[in-house]
Parts: C-alpha cells; sequence; structure tokens
DNA sequence: TTGACATTGTTCGTGTTAGTACTATCATTG
DNA sequence: CAATGATAGTACTAACACGAACAATGTCAA
C-alpha cells in the first residue's frame, strides 16, 4: 500500500547537486515533505488495521459501511475513494469473509446495496473504535492552534491540484 | 495508485453525526485533509508521468537513476521506497523496454548496478524536466512563507508517526 | 414505442505492493 | 579452515490499482 514517491525524492537530490538552486526557494522539498509524512502516517495506520485482520481497503468499507443500512456500490466507490472494478473485488473477498452482502433491490436491477451481515456489524463496533483510539496516541494533545493551521495549509494545497 | 484512505472519510463523517464532538476539537479533520491533500497531489503527479509512457515507479527509477553512475538494488529500493521483492519486477519491466540494465561487478557478485541505457538516458533528459515543469506549474508563486511554515509543521506531523 | 444514450457493475490485462521463503554470496569468529 | 550469521536479490502469493471493454438495465426524446 506504499503510495508512489513519483519522483520527490528523485528530484530534491538531483536538485541539491545543482547548486544554481537555492533549495529554500524551491517548492521541491515540500513536496518531499508531504509525501514523508503522508507515508508515515499511511504505514502507522495500515499497519494497525492489519492487525485487526484486515487490509486497509476492507477496514474503510466496514467503517463506510457501520451505521448505515448499505449503500450501492457506487456510492461505496465514491466514499472510499476506490474504481468501481477494484472495489468488485474488494467487496468479493469481505463477502466471502462473511462480513457484507449484496442486497438486491427490484427498484433497479442495476445497482444492489451493499450492507454488513451481523458478523460485520459485530466487527465493525469493536474495530473502528479500536483503530480511532489508536490514531488518537499519536495525534492526542497536538497543539489545536498548530493542528488547526496545518488543516487550513493543507486544505489550500490541495485545492491547488483539484 | 490509489493511496488508502483508511476511512479517513468513513471516521470524519461519522464523526458528523455525533452531536457529542466538537469536530474542531477533533484530529480527525486534520488525517482527512492531509489524506485528500496527500492524493490530489498524487493524482495530479502520476496522470502526468502516465501520460509521458512510464507508470509512476518506473519514473520514480528512472528518475533516481538519472545522472549517476548506476546504483545496486538494495540502494535504489531506498532512494524509492520500494522494498527488494516489488523493485524486482519493477527492474524486469524497465529492462524489457530497454531502458535499464543489470551491470554485473565482480567485487561482490550477489550484487549488481542498475544503469541507465542511452535509450533510458536519453528518455531521463526529456521525461524529468518535463515532469518537474508540470509540477511547477501548480506550486508556481506559492508564498514562500507559507511554503516554509507549511512544510515545518508537516515535518513535525511526520515525526510523530516515525 | 423505439432508438440513442447514460448508468451500474463485472471482467480482463498490466502493474504495484507487502510479506515470506529461498538461494547465493560475503563476513566474522572460533 | 569451518560454522555461523548477515546481506543481496529472486520467486511466489494474495490483495489492490487503474483503464478499457462489456452486458444489463434504465432514461429520454422523436
Amino acid at each position: 500500500m506504499k503510495p508512489s514517491t513519483v519522483a520527490v525524492q528523485s528530484a530534491d537530490s538531483r536538485r541539491r547537486r545543482s547548486a544554481a538552486d537555492a533549495a529554500k526557494e524551491s517548492f521541491i522539498p515540500l513536496m518531499h515533505t508531504l509525501v514523508r509524512a503522508y507515508q508515515a502516517f499511511d504505514r502507522y495506520s495500515s499497519t494497525h488495521v492489519r492487525e485487526l485482520g484486515l487490509t486497509p481497503p476492507q477496514f474503510d468499507v466496514i467503517a463506510t459501511l457501520g451505521n448505515t443500512r448499505g449503500m450501492p456500490m457506487y456510492k461505496l466507490g465514491e466514499e472510499t475513494l476506490t474504481t468501481k472494478g477494484t472495489l468488485t473485488g474488494i467487496i468479493d473477498r469481505l463477502e466471502k469473509k462473511g462480513l457484507v452482502h449484496r442486497q438486491v433491490r427490484s427498484e433497479d436491477r442495476r445497482c444492489f446495496n451493499v450492507v454488513l451481515t451481523p458478523k460485520g456489524e459485530r466487527l465493525f463496533e469493536t474495530v473502528f473504535p479500536a483503530h480511532i483510539a489508536h490514531l488518537k496516541e499519536r495525534f492526542g494533545r497536538m497543539n489545536g492552534r498548530e493542528r488547526e493551521r496545518l488543516r487550513r495549509d493543507l486544505e489550500r494545497l490541495e485545492q491547488r491540484f483539484a
């Protein structure tokens, strides 16, 4: 589940080699740090999820379906940012584990609702709070002002690429 | 190359539903924004890389090898943050495309240097600057102070998870 | 009503990922 | 020198990612 660095590291090292560039004036160190911060977070999070017996995409689906009456594939894909082709396989595997169920609806025979089975519900109720608590361990008592400033800055950064 | 959201979105929406929580006091909006910002950047970057005819990990390797005399697999793995098992396949495909070459060394017969072929060099020289320019389009004229502040904040965030 | 068009989900091909087990080689130490 | 352990790379598996092609179904206009 490693996210691609897309040569951020490499770009950075090339940059360092080029005496013509003042690194601080470049956007590359920022890119580099963004990637690193995300990777560190992602690794911390997904390691824990796997210890709970789910892959990260599977956890995403379980967490998204928790406390809902289910939803069709296309909506699940939007929520978890997963393409439909990929989602088919994820749901297949979750269904094989007995955690979700494809519930046919007669209104629109093109689609169906994906819902948690009772077993899936029980898993959600243990695994979801556990994971939030695990994340809170590291985020806990982060300075509120810094947190909000970082959030705003990241939001602006996102908008540059949206 | 989609990074996992690890239920950040879902966690956020659950949070919104819970009237007991003041969202601003939670770390979840920050997580959410970190993931979104990274994803937006990643999507922007990797779409362009694919248009250039390479997958993101392949671009990483080409960019890392550019302007070097080559390096062994283990070092290439460190630079691109790719595990060795994964790297074997990436190098296999790049070798099949005639872009890199496994250069045997006699000093240590356990390893060899991965080097760019002339064709790989030529590709590097067109593709790398093009990609940097593409990224610069969005990062360009970002306020220097904001950029450095964001970088520092992200660096601290990374250290929480390292 | 019917024909053009859009939507939903699956299938398929290629590529990436982590993890584990395995081989070959080097390095160290008794 | 030989046993032991470390290191470099490959082989294999299961899961995921994306895009394109596809079938089934729904929608809407002529």
